[in-house]
DNA sequence: CGGAATCCACAACGATACTG
DNA sequence: CAGTATCGTTGTGGATTCCG
């Protein structure tokens, strides 16, 4: 797995920025479960289908870096390992928003169920 | 390369419907791409820097079948098929606004430029 | 021009085991 | 608990060639 974090200013535009700062699937749906609260890499886990830890980690790391989120280590014994929105990972709620206006619309007219979240 | 259309309804929320749909970033190119008006294969393939004609058209049938992109074919020597998009594709413009707003100010925070567009 | 077919390299992902 | 290490499998995308 390597980093896709390099931004070689080889982005054309915006939307090509957002495509190779969050375009994994992993790291939108990491956002997507922060979104109300901070969480440990557990709780995230269980949340998204039991993932494997591998790829989570990686995923969050790049977030970090990305200044996306945040990781706070709780020196207690078990550990405890919290992951949270940064005011950047804040800024894109409008975008879930846009998303799930679209995703609605998409469903009713092609006649598909889903929950709603 | 697998089908992503395959909507089983193991998706559990709007966002994961979103990924599951749209969630290559070709794709997302792809409609950003066509945004304005219509493009042929050729033009769709200079824009996307020259991505590879297999993938091009895998991602091309998907949108498709999605009945997010339509295609034309002019019954002309030479031959010219057009991509456009339809009413769901266009229905994604609030999420491009969306994640622009985002980008410029993800960029302007990092000290990084961009092209506008 | 707009692809389809084939082959290939490598990146992504999962399973499993292990550790501070 | 929150990872890391290792391995194996699958998937994705590029290069190339060919065709109606």
């Amino acid at each position: 797995m390597e980093s896709s974090v390099k931004h070689e200013i080889k982005s054309k535009c915006l939307v090509e920025l957002f495509i190779e700062t969050l375009g994994s699937k992993w790291k939108i749906l990491i956002i997507w479960h922060l979104r109300n609260s901070p969480l440990r890499f557990t709780d995230l886990q269980k949340k998204m289908h039991n993932v494997n830890s591998n790829t989570l980690t990686f995923n969050l790391r790049e977030l970090e870096n990305q200044k996306i989120i945040t990781r706070t280590i709780f020196p207690e014994i078990p550990p405890r390992v919290e992951y949270a929105l940064t005011e950047h990972g804040k800024a894109l709620f409008p975008v879930f928003d846009a998303i799930r206006v679209w995703g609605a619309e998409y469903l009713e007219s092609e006649g598909m169920t889903m929950d709603v979240c």
